[in-house]
DNA sequence: CCAACCGGTTTGCAGCGCAAACCAAGTTTA
DNA sequence: TAAACTTGGTTTGCGCTGCAAACCGGTTGG
């Protein structure tokens, strides 16, 4: 539970620290909004993969899935939501200790 | 891949990457050594727990086990290696960039 | 002796990430 | 107009993993 004379290890939020989430997460923090092709572009994931990690992220409420069409074509744009933002806020000060304790 | 402007999102090693493990890791890496019932008080992890997680990290050569005796009762002695510094060196590295993007 | 405890390891299972298969709807080829 | 291909996803199946519980070989206490 603690690292010697630096405090508690954190209970770290497990669908966020994933690293296909994470990297979704920080690129949505970084652009606002974006949509399917996009993300499979910048993570690399296959679009199996993006499917089920931003339904993991929206079923955790961290993040809200707008569906339209674009002319005749379907177009999904994905945005984190305020929880998922102050979520993320939270994984990163929790992780930057950790890290910071291992300097 | 990457993140916008903030370069490509590391391969980040999941052995350390697991809490469980960066836990034993950070604390092996500010204590020197310690037995299996400082790791089992420090982590709060079960021992059934610990034990496979330690397993995990000498099998990957990030640490070192050496079973000794003292007196007549077992005693168990967990080490980082020199690849196991270094390689929780580097996902420090690289998890430190990832937090530096989410500023 | 026999029970309880110490110091671990092994086992069993539930949950997860991943890739591949699938699906629906539109577009191109012929 | 029908076959083949692309786009934009979702569902399925499987292998691995973390976790807790069961187990096990000593050792100490009554």
């Amino acid at each position: 539970m603690s690292i010697p004379e630096l405090g508690p290890f954190p209970d770290l939020d497990r669908v966020i620290h994933e690293p296909g989430r994470l990297m979704i997460l920080a690129i949505l923090n970084s652009v606002g909004e974006a949509d399917f092709l996009f993300l499979i572009r910048q993570t690399g994931l296959s679009r199996g993969n993006l499917s089920s990690h931003t339904t993991k992220l929206a079923d955790a409420g961290y993040i809200e899935i707008e569906k339209s069409f674009n002319e005749r074509t379907p177009r999904t744009v994905y945005r984190l939501t305020a929880s998922g933002r102050a979520a993320l806020q939270k994984y990163r000060d929790q992780m930057g200790d950790v890290l910071a304790a291992m300097g």
